[in-house]
DNA sequence: GTCTATAAAGAGATAGAC
DNA sequence: GTCTATCTCTTTATAGAC
């Protein structure tokens, strides 16, 4: 539809309602109240639901990419250091920001098949992304496996951590990453 | 309700439509249409559509809990194999079998307070034999780490396998279940 | 145990005034 | 850009006959 600052923010208050009661148990009507509108105002911003969760998946992928690619520039070329910073970033995002990536993750299923056409390209970069640093490391003799299998395991016990971490507890998003990224590490040659 | 196994089937078909459709998706007449009656009908067999969720998670999480009892008596006492035992069993509820322990894992928060207070003895006591077994490998030194973050990290990076694991594809699940252990063991001291 | 019929509530979405 | 009002459809669940 557009991209105004609006609409920015209208998204974003929709993705911390799909976080928390999930897409299908979302109605217009708690979107527009969290908005501070009324429920027929909402379709002056977005056509329908769908396009409103296509928008949230949108920024959540771009977000969750370019805020991976920064910490990407950060590094220098140490395969141990671009894995850690992947991981940082990655739980960055779903734990910390913890709304619109997790909505890209979680509800990527309710897309309808057009909106999915149309965003597939950017989840695909984002795990090529990991892929990339996943074949550094194995190169490097850092890590060892499967290319395809260990990107799926590592981004799976990632995206599980949404299900089970706690922000009140003692642990922070940097030690999960940490941890993770020791218990894969194969031992200097 | 009740354990007839006219219940039991009528069970298993639930578990296969909230696997394909997710549970708010699911409409009672979705379910009585895939049971063969009519949606009026269902509703002799279990209270509500909230009843039905809860005997496919009792039903997904018992078959899950037995089949890895099963599969660790058939182990020996060495820890990786113990380990592989409960990659492969898990894996197995979850591709092969394909639905209730599914529905467990992604549909829990759909329950209600009543039931998940009913049902969570039985999840944590899954999880429970995980940690037993991933302790008996920190305790040989053939894995590494934290328990509580290996046994989470472990279960994320299988349950997440349900999103990309294609059982069309070349590799079969106790393929998956030995790369991940894999990755994970230590050197040999 | 299954049926038909329907009640009651809630959903997404639209129209037109302001 | 937001409101009120409302349409239309679908949902879960119930009642009572068979």
């Amino acid at each position: 539809m557009n991209d105004s600052p609006r609409r920015k923010e209208l998204t974003r208050q929709a993705a911390q309602l799909f976080v928390q009661e999930g897409f299908d148990r979302t109605t217009v009507r708690m979107l527009a109240q969290e908005m501070g509108i009324k429920s027929g105002s909402l379709f002056h911003h977005f056509r329908d639901k769908q396009e409103i969760l296509a928008a949230v998946i949108e920024e959540g992928t771009e977000n969750a990419l370019s805020i991976a690619r920064a910490a990407l520039e950060e590094c220098d070329s140490d395969p141990e250091a671009r894995l850690h910073a992947m991981a940082r970033a990655h739980l960055a995002t779903l734990l910390t920001d913890r709304n619109a990536h997790v909505v890209a993750l979680y509800e990527w299923r309710r897309l309808d098949g057009q909106a999915r056409a149309h965003l597939s390209h950017l989840r695909d970069a984002y795990e090529a992304l990991w892929e990339t640093v996943i074949d550094e490391a194995l190169a490097a003799g850092v890590i060892q496996g499967d290319r395809f299998l260990v990107s799926r395991f590592v981004m799976g016990a990632l995206n599980w951590t949404v299900r089970w971490y706690d922000p009140e507890g003692e642990r922070s998003p940097e030690d999960l990453a940490r941890e993770l990224i020791a218990m894969l590490m194969s031992p200097r040659a």
